[in-house]
RNA sequence: GCCGGGAUGGUGAAAUUGGUAUACACGCAAGACUUAAAAUUUUGUGGGCGUAAGCCCGUGUGGGUUCGAUUCCCACUCCCGGCACCA
């Protein structure tokens, strides 16, 4: 017997699979669709590390399985190559995004390649691909022309040395992360998109998909509906008013004091007005050197400054308060404003207590209260309504809508969702497609001119003032206004990375397409994507971004669904050998390339299926690999243990084929390779066995180790390929057994098992329980109060 | 801090979702084969006590519900993902 040369077998498949294209979709087939797509990769040049992979084989093991039940799969690759990493890699090198964007992406194909992935390569896909981005830059333009895209002044990151806007992930406790030197946060205008209009059907809409649960509540969390009212106070001596969102309009009574947000435009307004205004300055300006999240901790010190010489008037009561601004109130949320009630909000008692106002408990879990308790935290609990004049003694639930009512305000559903900013002043992404025109305004660049390609220049750094590198190609940014064509300027800031991911499962179903991002009739009948699989970590942006753009393009009629994806789970993160996250910079990354070298990719497709539950983070191990390549080596040994001698392997077998196919559908891809293990382990405990069972053996293993299988299928005298194979099916009748063991329990202990017929009536099986020695050691002494027996399960005896 | 996950042998993990905890692997130990090593293979392997039969303990911590809890409930600790310009 020859050995196990996995690197001869894997060039040799490969070559054949690279001939015959039998991963193709078949556009419009009859066969049943089944379209499966991964997160396509961020080209990095780190090169692929093991941790891409394993969404990849695992989507790939079910694509396989699915082609063999006779299905119509589309499994597509592309790459989501705009970005940041590869335009701060052009800064340093000078060396232009596109080629570095080639090189990377020629590597990962030629490594994804090599890993036997069963993507259709005939729809590869590129972001960067001037003929993608014309797609990408249309949609936008639909948005804008439903007035969906829109200009606003956005405060965002900026580097005091480096002059340059920053990614909040560049920004290292305040300092900027190339220089060190200090950032804070400057307001500039951006292109912004209303995804806030669609977060009612973002949130209703997730009922109708199947999504992991955790993803549902992630997304509902996110998008945060919360229903409550709107209410205006009053200030005293002057006209302007403070408009409010709360949810617990029932403690209006309560308020004590008002907080505005340090941003909130009331504050410049009232500026004359306020006599330590100088105070409030220096405040505002510490808050833009913060971070959100520092800024909402709650426990953290809670901070803030009162506007002397203002006074609002709480319009349940008439009573004057005080107006503070704290950084705990964020301006883009409700009205930016709000009303403090210290008894009944935590971060409002706390406040509270530091400044020393009054809490005022509005809301009494007695009623009549006998005295209102003094409060060591917030209660925020049901009660009845006391100190609310009229509304005294009401419940609290039916008391807000009612003091609402009295106030003048209107009940109201706000949403912590923010529009999503879609500027980048930087160079690597789609040009927004608008000309400024002193004229006309923000003008549309016409259809017909689209694409609107990015300009070659040799300097990306942005300028002095923020703007982004685009403003120094002249020749580009001076054209024709397209409406009055007298001089107009182009729109120079770019999108941000999740643009072209958020519409390139369409563009698989179509990807060569000049006429329309993807034909009509394709889309009818790819989408939706059946089974989207993808990190967690893309649950709020990604998912929601691409969903609320999917649900634009089904408004204007262009995609056949409401929603994009109809199932979505996610995999773990695999970690570097410590459990650390690997990174370049910490040097830990494994790279796939030595492990196929050295093991072969079958063994690192099994080993990344085997090494945990797929949906789990989980740190890498090299030296767990050798478990799957001996089993690799089992199967091929097992070759010549083929004969026409027959065992009956049929009962373990059945099980085994039931138990692959429905791990592989949930997803328990390492409990499905510890079946075929064990499968193994059986078939290599006796002389020989079938070339059926054999067969059966190697089409189950097959989309986890396709090389070796086929390689196996040929050598056991098959002309065609082991992909043409159908699944085997199982007959359930035999995998039921009627005799079993079960386990017999003294006050909760297990003492015994006993063999009892799976349909023995249950006096036989208490009367086999009772008289056991090893039972009757713990009881003969004893009271028996109680036998009960669970069919099938276990005996569970209960004395004194 | 907030939202979502997670924690089981020396290690990765399994457990039909309330019914015999540790399947399948890795590692380790002893044996076989070999001049030897590797490969392969056999046996053992949660901890403690015991010659043994067996007993006690044991699924992050502390409580609870139940005949019975890794699984359900309450409180907590630690780790991971996200927090809106990384992808």
């Amino acid at each position: 017997m020859e050995k196990y040369n996995h690197k001869k077998i894997e060039k040799k498949w490969q070559k054949r699979w690279e001939i015959d294209e039998p991963y193709k979709a078949e556009d419009f087939s009859e066969k049943e669709k089944s379209y499966l797509l991964i997160e396509f990769p961020y080209p990095s040049g780190d090169g692929l590390h093991v941790g891409h992979s394993r969404p990849y084989i695992g989507m790939d093991v079910i694509a396989r399985k699915r082609r063999a039940e006779g299905k119509n799969v589309l499994y597509p690759i592309g790459w989501d190559a705009f970005g940041l990493p590869t335009e701060n890699y052009a800064l340093k090198t000078g060396i232009h995004p596109k080629e570095v964007t080639k090189k990377n992406t020629d590597t990962f194909r030629k490594q994804i390649k090599s890993l036997g992935i069963s993507f259709d390569w005939s729809r590869e896909i590129n972001t960067t691909d001037p003929k993608y981005y014309k797609w990408t830059q249309w949609i936008f333009l639909q948005l804008f022309k439903k007035g969906l895209a829109y200009k606003a002044s956005v405060a965002i990151n900026w580097c005091l040395s480096c002059k340059i806007g920053l990614a909040n992930e560049e920004v290292i406790g305040g300092r900027c992360e190339r220089c060190g030197g200090e950032t804070e946060k400057r307001q500039k205008e951006q292109w912004m998109l209303a995804i806030r209009k669609y977060a009612e059907r973002l949130d209703k809409d997730l009922d109708d998909v199947d999504y992991i649960e955790s993803i549902k509540i992630q997304q509902r969390n996110w998008i945060g509906k919360s229903n409550g009212a709107e209410i205006e106070f009053r200030i005293k001596n002057n006209k302007s008013r403070i408009k409010v969102f709360t949810t617990r309009p029932d403690t209006l009574f309560g308020s004590t004091y008002m907080i505005l947000a340090p941003e909130h435009k009331l504050v410049q307004e009232l500026k004359s007005q306020i006599s330590n205004f100088g105070e409030i300055e220096k405040y505002i300006d510490d808050t833009k050197k913060k971070t959100e999240i520092e800024r909402t901790a709650e426990g953290k010190e809670k901070t803030g400054v009162e506007l002397k010489g203002v006074k609002a008037i709480n319009p349940a009561n008439k009573e004057e308060i005080p107006i503070y601004i704290a950084d705990y109130v964020m301006v883009g949320y409700g009205t930016g404003a709000i009303m403090a009630v210290p008894a009944h909000d935590q971060r409002d008692f706390e406040f509270a207590k530091k400044f020393d106002l009054p809490i005022k408990m509005v809301v009494c879990p007695h009623y009549p209260a006998p005295t209102c308790p003094v409060l060591d935290e917030a209660y925020t609990n049901e009660g009845h309504l006391v100190v609310s004049g009229e509304f005294d003694g009401m419940e609290n639930d039916e008391a807000g809508g009612k003091i609402t009512k009295f106030v003048g305000g209107e009940m109201k559903t706000t949403y912590k969702l923010r529009d999503w900013v879609f500027s980048r002043q930087r160079y690597w992404g789609e040009p927004i497609p608008i000309i400024h025109c002193d004229k006309c305004g923000f003008v549309a660049v016409p259809e017909e001119c689209l694409p609107v390609e990015l300009p070659d220049i040799k300097d990306y750094k942005p300028t002095d003032s923020g703007e982004s590198p685009l403003v120094k190609a002249e020749e580009w940014v001076n054209v024709k206004c397209p409406k009055c064509n007298r001089a107009g300027k182009r729109e120079t800031d770019v999108m941000p990375n999740w643009a072209g991911s958020s519409w390139y499962y369409l563009r698989y179903t179509d990807s060569n397409n000049d006429k329309a991002f993807a034909d009509e009739k394709n889309l009818k009948y790819w989408i939706p994507v059946d089974w989207y699989n993808g990190g967690m970590e893309h649950t709020t942006l990604h998912l929601l971004y691409s969903r609320f753009w999917h649900k634009f393009l089904y408004d204007i009629k262009v995609v056949p669904t409401h929603e994009p994806y109809q199932k979505r789970t996610s995999h773990g993160l695999i970690l570097a050998e410590g459990g650390e996250k690997m990174s370049k910079s910490k040097g830990n990354v494994i790279n796939p390339d030595e492990i196929v070298e050295i093991f072969g990719a079958d063994a690192l497709r099994m080993y990344e299926m085997f090494m945990g539950p797929f949906d789990q983070a989980i740190a890498w191990s090299t030296d767990n690999i050798v478990g799957v390549r001996r089993f690799l080596e089992k199967v091929w040994r097992l070759q010549e243990k083929v004969s026409d001698n027959k065992f009956d392997f049929n009962i373990l077998l059945d099980g085994a084929i039931k138990k692959v196919g429905d791990d592989i559908e949930a997803m328990k891809f390492n409990t499905a390779v510890s079946s075929l293990m064990i499968l193994a382990n059986a078939y290599d405990a006796h002389k020989n066995f079938s070339k059926e069972n054999y067969s059966i053996l190697l089409i189950l293993l097959a989309p986890f180790a396709p090389h070796v299988a086929e390689e196996l299928w040929e050598k056991i005298g098959n002309k065609s390929s082991i992909l043409k194979e159908k699944w085997p099916e199982y007959d359930i009748s035999k995998t039921i057994v009627d005799k079993v063991q079960i386990a017999v329990q003294v006050n909760g202990k297990v003492r015994a098992t006993v063999g009892i017929l799976v349909d023995e009536d249950e006096e036989s099986v208490k009367e086999k329980a009772i008289s056991n020695d090893n039972v009757k050691k713990w009881t003969e002494d004893k009271e028996i109060k109680k036998v009960m027996y669970f069919k099938g399960k276990i005996v569970s005896i209960v004395t004194n």
